[in-house]
DNA sequence: TAAACATGATGCCCTCCGGGTATCACTCGA
DNA sequence: TCGAGTGATACCCGGAGGGCATCATGTTTA
């Protein structure tokens, strides 16, 4: 095998056509930048160069192989400089994780920002619901999650992106929806509910419980995500509570209905990554947004 | 600037994931190799492994670096075959004149022969006559030329590709057409005539000269090119000698007819090229044609 | 819980590669 | 015919890189 400095030479000797001059390019004498051209043609197996005593010049293999080696010495420069890129966080790939209801709301803002901070870095994004988010960041299958409580804060690091209210999502025309009020608990007690999986949507069932007493004969559906429990009140199917981002989802035929609550905004929404950062263009966009100080 | 024992270190680890095993893959110890991927990194200027003595994994920027590598190894590898593959011969390009008749006739076959030996032998084509050949042959700028005598044999070597006699060409229906046998230097005591230039083409100025004295007033046109001069007699203008493969050109509106010649087919082609040959696609063509011994 | 094991890094030695200087071999032009 | 120009060769020397022995550290096992 051949060796870059080899290459260099000849493509000096090439584009010079002589070896002295083609030396002093390269800082160095003639002799040595002789022997490398022998070694390189006995590597290559193949003339590359007649030297005739008084003049040098290109072999057919020669012109072919000029091309091979200028090739070979960009990309051999261009490689570096892509790592460092990527080493550096100004290149490379974050792979986000985000639930649907902050698809609508904080997620089109924090791309801007780090699309414009760092244009180079590729962005890869999957809606999930938390508990998947989690998953994918502990298996290294994601970089970043926009997630909600709980999460174990001894391996995840994270940034609090917003509270919000937690409202009623009713069918329009509801009778709840001509009070003007905010809605009781008294008001719910024969309401059909639509409600979160004790599981899957642990955050939610939670918070509703602590919220107001719920009635759990009036359930008729568990579902996981908020945008599927929208479309069953649009449906018609009964009532639920939301997180007020909802309202950002579009779905026709439904009214939200301020509740009745001791806590203000009681829905947090997190930025959510393990506490050991791999990728260097995670840990860059963590300090573009401020999430993270250093 | 890294290696490519560098390179090739680095790609033994990134698929091994493991030190020692990647040293046995590249028979040599662990020791060097750590040290040749601690020189790598350094010339690459960022971390590319992530060792944690016990594991080791490639990091965002090892990843992107290991495609460029192995890219980089492919191509070094590709480069030298080629070169042997042009310095052999059997790959490169071979850069073919070749004059108007000789294009109909002997030019096909030619081709055929070379293209089935040396299918990677490109193959570039230029009708030129027999001066322009020469030059061309004198300047580098041809391999080979189809052309007729008279050419210097201390710079060219040459191969007799044919003889072929000479023919009058007349416009269909000419009176001498009807006569049916060969043509008299009488008989063309007062036909206007087409003949060829006494420097472009004085080959055949030469040969029709020593063949049958000219009525120089008889001379309606000199050319240079057998297709013109065929085209003009097309076009009644007058009577030509032509080449007897110039029947293949395929002119409407013309007849051939023999003539009285105390010489044989009289007109030669041969194949002509210097004899210093720098292209190795060109010798070997000429050894498969049998043009060349050794 | 301590000892054995596994694995990458480091220290040291030695060989060989590659660069430098001096010189040779060959050709061309005055 | 001789000197200038140019690539190749001879010889020397320093440094890069490989091998062996060993260290540092984390994991497994008894």
């Amino acid at each position: 095998m051949f060796t870059f400095d080899q290459l260099a030479g000849f493509i000096a000797v090439a584009e010079e056509l002589h070896f002295g001059r083609a030396a002093e390019r390269l800082n160095m004498t003639q002799p040595p930048l002789s022997r490398q051209i022998q070694k390189l043609e006995k590597a290559v197996g193949a003339e590359l160069l007649e030297r005739d005593n008084r003049k040098v010049q290109l072999t057919a293999a020669g012109r072919a192989f000029l091309d091979e080696a200028r090739r070979l010495m960009a990309l051999a420069s261009r490689a570096p400089v892509t790592a460092r890129r990527i080493a550096s966080g100004r290149s490379g790939l974050l792979r986000i994780g985000f639930t649907a209801a902050s698809g609508f709301s904080i997620l089109g803002p924090l791309l801007e920002e780090i699309t414009a901070t760092l244009p180079d870095v590729d962005i890869d994004l999957q809606e999930l619901v938390t508990g998947e988010q989690i998953a994918g960041l502990l298996s290294g299958e994601l970089d970043l999650g926009l997630a909600r409580p709980p999460f174990d804060n001894e391996i995840f690091d994270s940034h609090l992106l917003y509270r919000e209210a937690m409202v009623l999502a009713v069918p329009s025309g509801h009778p709840l929806a001509g009070l003007n009020r905010d809605i009781t608990e008294k008001d719910l007690r024969d309401a059909p509910l639509i409600m979160h999986s004790s599981t899957q949507a642990r955050y939610f069932y939670d918070l509703v419980v602590r919220m107001i007493p719920i009635q759990h004969s009036n359930v008729v559906h568990t579902v996981s995500q908020i945008l599927t429990m929208v479309s069953l009140v649009a449906a018609k199917r009964g009532v639920a509570f939301v997180p007020h981002s909802a309202t950002l989802l579009g779905v026709h035929g439904v009214e939200f209905l301020p509740l009745e609550s001791s806590v203000n905004d009681p829905v947090e929404l997190h930025a959510i990554w393990t506490r050991t950062i791999t990728n260097p263009a995670l840990a860059l966009a963590l300090r573009t947004l401020d999430f993270q100080e250093n």
